[in-house]
RNA sequence: GGCCCGUUCGUCUAGGGGUUAGGACGCCAGAUUUUCAUUCUGGUAACACGGGUUCGAUUCCCGUACGGGCUACCA
């Protein structure tokens, strides 16, 4: 078998959607299944909807995903350049090529016409039925044809979809996908501005990038039939690439596709990396900064519209990639479901080494204002990798390693403190205090010789003990966590808290 | 409207002419952990509908319904 080469070409209008991600996995999957390449190529063909910036965040959200392309706009390659705007003179040579065959004419209606045309007749369609009445190099004399080109006037060049035919091709998700040319209308091949539409612009590069395997979104599926016509109408039929049409993300509530929008309207990302637009409504926060490690998400991606055949669920990028194959891509729409995302993220960090986490969680303990050093920094982690399921969650519920407790469960307070025995737990305080070693195993033992001592029960003290150094009952063991604390902060915080406890429940008799 | 695609628990899905229709997330309950989380156990819950074909259809075929996509000089 022929090396495969498969292409992701996003286009840069903005930031990557997490289905654009999804496209791109695949894609990376099946080649590097098979020793393959895959490549990167910008499809910037809009000159209205180009967005500064767009590429470097595509490029950067991919390798944030691990996802490097082998070939693509930065990354080498012999098959460049892999931007279309730099490849204008491809297209006009073989649409100049179509229209010497026939297969292509020019048209010279103007867009304010053909708007007019459609406010008239909604469902017009620029095709073989009409063509014949509109202005085009078909309707109209050679000679008027060379003077309007000579002349300057602005033209497009449109596919002549042949009449009564039947366009088929495999799609090796759907099977057998079948036409009726005579549904098929003119596409624009080549636009006023010179550039390329994407029709064009996607066959011919995919023919002159040897490309083997298009894995698109479904909403390509329609127009697929145009391809196969501009591939045999350019003689590549032969070389025309496998098509693999994916199953569309779908909205939560199955409304639709998956939209820009709807990150805001859900509460989730839908986009791998935060984005800064032009305005409020145009920025997005992303999975990363939502705290989702890319292996998670990537794992979770893989699965929405794929599966493996088998019940393992937890896949990293080289296990995929083994585990692939485009035969058991599903054929119905799939809704994004960030719980299932969230588990997955949670599976990710538990099973993470402390270590590996250190340089993710840092950042997120240094944007509230502290550096702790490694060894506190691993302890902390050790003891809440359990208990968050995205990286936020370090701080979220586990702010209080690092500054005394904000505020103290007053509920617990009025339940269970009791003024009586305040003196008591001043002198567990204190039996604390003169211990050599901090650890947990120390503090564990004193504690439990003074229960012992004083004919208490755990559930009298462990739970003020966790109050007074968390404020909260949701946390760590409470020995490893007074450990981690360390003597000094610990005692500080037990007495201060012990003190008031008693005032809390004195205000409310 | 037209064309194309789809439809198994709430969600992601396995399966396939004869199964107690399997797993995962979520949810509920229990066990463990004198907290929380983790972990473990159990539970809840599905073949859209109508016709065929067949000894037998959730599975194959045809309709219908519903959902989605496309229908631009956007990709």
């Amino acid at each position: 078998m022929e090396k495969l080469r498969l292409r992701f070409a996003p286009s840069p209008t903005g930031a990557l959607h997490i289905g654009g991600v999804r496209t791109a996995l695949y894609n990376y999957l099946l080649a590097k299944k098979h020793g393959g390449a895959f490549i990167l190529r910008i499809e910037d063909t809009d000159q209205a909807r180009f967005v500064p910036g767009a590429e470097a965040y595509i490029k950067e959200a991919l390798e944030w995903f691990g996802l490097v392309p082998d070939e693509g706009p930065g990354y080498g390659g012999d098959h460049g350049p892999y931007r279309q705007s730099e490849r204008k003179e491809q297209y006009r040579k073989y649409t100049t090529q179509l229209i010497e065959s026939g297969r292509a004419y020019y048209a010279f209606d103007t867009p304010e016409e053909l708007a007019a045309q459609r406010e008239k007749e909604p469902n017009f369609k620029y095709d073989g039925r009409v063509r014949m009445q509109m202005k085009n190099s078909l309707t109209l004399s050679g000679e008027e044809v060379e003077r309007a080109l000579s002349e300057g006037v602005s033209y497009v060049i449109r596919l002549k979809a042949p009449e009564n035919e039947t366009v088929n091709f495999q799609d090796i998700v759907r099977g057998q996908v079948a036409f009726d040319s005579n549904e098929l209308d003119d596409k624009v091949l080549l636009k006023a501005d010179g550039m390329p539409t994407y029709h064009m612009a996607n066959v011919v590069d995919d023919y002159l990038m040897e490309i083997t395997h298009v894995i698109r979104g479904e909403e390509w599926l329609s127009s697929t039939a145009h391809h196969v016509l501009l591939y045999r109408s350019l003689g590549w039929e032969s070389q025309m690439p496998a098509f693999a049409h994916l199953p569309l993300i779908l909205r939560p509530d199955g409304k639709g596709k998956l939209s820009k929008r709807d990150g805001a309207r859900f509460g989730f990302p839908v986009f791998p990396l935060a984005w800064k637009g032009k305005t409020e409504e145009d920025s997005f926060t992303g999975f990363r900064e939502y705290g989702f490690l890319p292996d998670a998400a990537i794992n979770f991606l893989a699965l929405l519209g794929w599966n493996p055949g088998t019940e393992q669920e937890l896949f990293s990028l080289d296990e995929l990639v083994e585990a692939f194959s485009v035969e058991r891509i599903n054929k119905s729409g799939t809704r994004f479901d960030i719980d299932k995302a969230k588990w997955f993220n949670q599976q990710y960090i538990i099973k993470a080494d402390a270590g590996d986490l250190l340089e993710k969680v840092r950042p997120i303990i240094a944007a509230h204002g502290y550096e702790p050093g490694d060894d506190f920094l691993l302890g902390f982690i050790g003891l809440m990798q359990e208990r968050a399921i995205t990286l936020d969650d370090f701080w979220e519920n586990g702010y209080f390693f690092f500054e005394k407790p904000r505020e103290y469960d007053t509920k617990v307070i009025q339940k269970r403190w009791d003024p009586e025995r305040k003196g008591l737990f001043d002198e567990l305080a204190d039996q604390l205090d003169t211990l050599e070693n901090y650890t947990a195993d120390q503090i564990k033992a004193q504690t439990e010789a003074f229960i012992n001592d004083k004919g208490l029960k755990f559930g009298e003290v462990l739970p003020m003990l966790r109050l007074g150094a968390a404020g909260t009952m949701k946390g760590p063991a409470i020995f490893e966590m007074m450990e981690l604390l360390g003597k000094e902060e610990t005692s500080r915080r037990l007495r201060q808290a012990f003190a008031f406890f008693d005032q809390i429940k004195l205000e409310s008799n």
